[in-house]
DNA sequence: TTATTTAAACTACATTGTAGGTAAATATAG
DNA sequence: CTATATTTACCTACAATGTAGTTTAAATAA
């Protein structure tokens, strides 16, 4: 892959695994994507794309330990690698001055 | 559709041909995304997109008049719909409270 | 050792991203 | 006129990303 482009939901789960800042893992993320950004993701979806992003390298993972408060498995938590968070800010970058050369067309007023 | 969610790629070209203001079509599209982007798309994939936005509600368009200064076919003009702007700033507003939540990792100190 | 909880891993399919080829419309040279 | 060059739309196919559902596994508690 020579230009990494991120998709769009790839790019949110990124930035939600670096603002939830070690302890990102998937139900987490869900949960956070639902409070932040009122949009309904299933476990399957984060899953995936979370994996992807780690063979992309932009987040890395390791298996938290057992909290021995609740049962199930233990969480895999990723976290944003320097490269993750390299793409983030170029792709803001970029965004933000694509933003600045629109005009701000008055279709609201009508 | 119901979420109505826009890809990266699509996301950009709205974005490009609102600053085109009035004069996108594809090859206009495409060189002004490698002068600004710096990066290299196919025509075919431009206007996929296009067509795909427009269908979307994103773009309208039409054919331009007939410029007696060169051959070719005439240009199909592409335009950002009320709706377009609307998504372009939804997406923008949520980006950035998502940006604005994100701890600054010092990476780049090592 | 069985049931319950929790979440990872897997599988399959829909949507979006991308390129290449083909056909059409216009202008111009002869 | 007719052939040719130019310009661009339109079409087709495939790769990458987005999404959900199902299955398997690990941990706790009864």
């Amino acid at each position: 892959m020579s230009h990494t482009t991120l998709g769009e939901f790839e790019e949110i789960v990124v930035m939600i695994v670096a603002i939830l800042n070690g302890d990102a893992y998937s139900v987490g993320v869900i949960n956070e994507i639902e409070n932040r950004l009122n949009r309904e993701v299933s476990i399957g979806a984060i899953q995936t794309v979370l994996k992807r992003l780690e063979q992309k390298g932009l987040l890395k993972s390791e298996f938290g330990g057992t909290t021995s408060e609740r049962g199930g498995k233990r969480k895999r938590l990723y976290e944003i690698t320097a490269q993750g968070q390299e793409i983030i800010d170029q792709t803001r970058a970029q965004r933000n001055s694509l933003w600045e050369a629109m005009p701000r067309l008055s279709f609201n007023l009508y």
